[in-house]
DNA sequence: AAGGTAAGCGAATAATTATTCATTTATGCG
DNA sequence: CGCATAAATGAATAATTATTCGCTTACCTT
């Protein structure tokens, strides 16, 4: 017999991602994706039951792949701001390279693909992250705010940086980065 | 004979927001709109030629609506900062009270719908915002920064604020607000 | 190497959704 | 008041799109 082939499934992903930061979520189709993959239409429905599957498959896994490399190189034993900036220039770096990911994820919040179990599966990865700001916190060197919001400010900020930079299609030089890694600390710092 | 109604417009607009806002704009049928609006599908097609036309209108008027609000009380002759607080107020409460609209745009901007056309026209629509952190670079208040960097950075976090809030449906305290632009103004700050 | 099993295919079908249109209803105007 | 005109209706139609299915192809197992 015939084995399923998983670079495939990661064709179909890259495939669905491509199309959703073209035309969005409400522009695209299975027969669209499959085109896209180089793949035929019955094929998609191998892998996935369908539509709503596969959008709820990759979305839980871009989720997941954005937290993962988050931390990457961080020391907890390195004090708060170097590891602060590790973490964040990970986050940055990934958004910028996956930019397609950023909107496909933007799109889904709001859309009627996804499901609760799987919104709440991706809220759950967000914990390292809180953990990290408390201990910003505790070391007194991060405003003594809800932690939620520091974390949803720096998030939403990054995440617009990233989209209007791509926009603009310049890359964002060096300069720039560091500018924008000291607005988010001068906006954190107690 | 009978004349148009513009009240029906803005029940068609509204019907469209609210939907759009739960189910994102993949999610969103001509049949929706009109069942939600309370009238007819072919009386769509009497006020717009199209779902395109209607989503583009919806756009456009959805944006101007955001900018007209948020220079409502400043006053040039004032000091930098209280001035800038009152128009990030009044961006921060329209956004709030306005949430269907933030999604609605968030999600058209990657859509199939939005001509180019409509998206530069919104650009144009920010000029005032530039002319404002402008004042506040000149009068050395504001780091010398690229404006359109900053701005994005603190347009970036109120929206995903306000996104936030909406989900954990608590109502943004007065001491939260405060505290928020103690975020914004420590990260603009020279 | 042969047989069996599941992947892969894409045209056909089913389901959904945008748009039209014949008809009815409401209202401005003489 | 009654006609003319355009809005309003919603069932019918057209277009689009998800999904299925009979068939072919590839490849794993023995």
């Amino acid at each position: 017999m015939k084995l399923k082939d998983d670079r495939k499934v990661e064709l179909i992903y890259q495939a669905a991602l491509k199309l959703v930061a073209r035309k969005g979520l409400a522009g695209i189709t299975m027969g669209d994706i499959s085109r896209e993959a180089g793949i035929a239409t019955g094929t998609l429905y191998v892998y996935f039951t369908g539509k709503d599957e596969l959008i709820n498959a990759l979305f839980a896994c871009s989720r997941a792949n954005s937290v993962q490399v988050a931390f990457r190189g961080y020391d907890p034993s390195q004090p708060f701001k170097p590891g602060f900036r590790t973490v964040w220039m990970n986050i940055l770096r990934y958004k910028l390279q996956h930019f397609e990911e950023v909107v496909f994820v933007e799109q889904c919040f709001h859309s009627p693909y996804i499901t609760t179990e799987t919104r709440e599966k991706a809220r759950e990865l967000a914990a390292p992250f809180f953990d990290l700001i408390e201990r910003g916190q505790q070391e007194q060197l991060v405003k003594q705010a809800d932690t939620g919001l520091l974390l949803t400010f720096i998030m939403g900020a990054l995440n617009e940086l990233v989209k209007q930079t791509h926009y603009s299609n310049e890359t964002l030089s060096k300069r720039k980065i560091d500018l924008t890694f000291d607005l988010c600390w001068d906006a954190l710092k107690a």
